[in-house]
DNA sequence: ACGGCGCAAAACATTACCTCA
DNA sequence: ATTGAGGTAATGTTTTGCGCC
C-alpha cells in the first residue's frame, strides 16, 4: 500500500483515503477461508492497512501493524484470572442442549450428577440441584496449560480437545468452552487496540493534512509572488522532504527511495502505515 | 454444475456465578 | 454486612463451512 508519491499536495486527503482502499480490498474482498464473517474482515483490513499480515506464528487473531506495534501487541497481558480453587466442574444442561449433551459421555453424565448435588447446599436443595450454575475456577495449574496450548493453537480440533480434557481432569465440553472465551478475550482486546491505533492514525493524518494544507497555500502565495520562473517542468524542490524532483517522471534520475531518506529529512512525517508522505 | 438440506463447529451474545475492593 | 464492578465459566442462538443427495 504504499502512497502515491506523485500524488498532489492539495489532494492529499483523498489520496490517502484512497491508498487506504485500494490496496486492502484486495485482502477483504478475497478473504482467507478461515475469515467467516464480518468482524474478521474487519481485521483482515487492519492488517492490509498495515501492510503485514501477522507478526509471528500463532494465533490468527494476532494483529501486526508494524514491529513496532507488533511488539506492542504482543505484550498486552491477557489477564486470565488464575486464582486458585478446589476444581469442581459442575455445570447446569438444559433440556434444550441436545447437541451438546451427546458428546458428553455418560460417564461424565453420571459425575456432573454427583457433583452437581454434591455442589450446593441450600433451602431448595431440588431445585438448585438441578437449576443452578455451579462456577468452575480453574486453578493455575490448568490455566497455564490451557494458555500454553491455546499459544500452539487458537483451535482444538477433538481429539486434542479430549486429550486435553483427560489432561487436565476436566470435560471436553468445558475446554472447548474456554478456548471459545478465549478466542473472544482475544478478539475483544485486539479491537480494542485496533480502535485506539485507528483513531492515532487519524489524528496523525489529520495534523499532516492540516499541515499540508498549509503548505499548499503558502506555495500558492510563492507562485504569485514569482510567477515566471517557476515552470513546472524545472528541477523543483519538494517542500515537504526537500528532495529534489524533476520533471519527465523520470525516476530513474532520483534513485533515492522515500525509505532512504533521513529521518531528519522526513521527521515531519508520521505515518502509522511506515509510509511515508503521500506528498513524497 | 447447481441448489437444498443436514450436520458440526465456531462465532457471537448473554447470563450467572464468584471474587474483591 | 452490603454492594457494585469486573472477570469469566457456561449457555443459547446465529453463522459458516462442508459433505451428500
Amino acid at each position: 500500500m504504499d502512497l502515491d508519491h506523485d500524488a498532489s499536495i492539495s489532494s492529499l486527503h483523498l489520496v490517502l483515503g484512497l491508498a487506504l482502499t485500494s490496496e486492502t480490498q484486495k485482502e477483504t474482498l478475497t478473504p482467507s477461508p478461515q475469515s467467516n464473517n464480518v468482524v474478521d474482515d474487519h481485521f483482515a483490513l487492519i492488517r492490509a492497512i498495515s501492510k503485514k499480515p501477522y507478526c509471528e506464528d500463532g494465533p490468527s487473531l494476532t494483529l501486526a501493524l508494524s514491529s513496532e506495534n507488533c511488539n506492542l501487541i504482543n505484550q498486552v497481558p491477557l489477564d486470565l484470572s488464575t486464582q486458585t480453587s478446589p476444581l469442581s466442574t459442575v455445570s447446569s444442561f438444559s433440556s434444550e442442549g441436545v447437541k451438546r449433551e451427546r458428546e458428553i459421555s455418560s460417564e461424565e453424565l453420571e459425575t456432573t450428577k454427583i457433583e452437581r448435588v454434591s455442589s450446593r447446599v441450600s433451602g431448595d436443595e431440588d431445585e438448585d440441584a438441578t437449576n443452578s450454575r455451579k462456577k468452575l475456577r480453574l486453578n493455575k495449574e490448568q490455566s497455564n496449560m490451557l494458555e500454553e496450548s491455546f499459544k500452539q493453537h487458537s483451535t482444538l480440533n477433538p481429539k486434542q480437545k479430549q486429550a486435553l480434557a483427560k489432561q487436565l481432569n476436566l470435560r471436553a465440553r468445558q475446554v472447548e468452552v474456554w478456548f471459545q472465551n478465549r478466542r473472544a478475550r482475544t478478539k475483544l482486546k485486539q479491537t480494542e487496540m485496533d480502535c485506539e491505533f485507528l483513531k492515532k492514525c487519524c489524528e496523525t493524518l489529520t495534523e499532516e493534512n492540516m499541515r499540508l494544507q498549509k503548505e499548499l497555500q503558502e506555495l500558492k502565495a510563492l507562485k504569485l509572488s514569482q510567477p515566471l520562473y517557476m515552470p513546472m517542468s524545472a528541477t523543483t524542490m519538494c517542500p515537504s522532504c526537500e528532495r529534489l524532483s524533476s520533471s519527465g517522471g523520470g525516476g530513474a534520475s532520483n534513485k533515492r527511495t522515500p525509505f532512504s531518506m533521513s529521518m531528519a529529512a522526513k521527521s515531519h512525517f508520521y505515518n502509522p502505515f511506515t509510509n511515508p508522505s503521500a506528498a513524497c
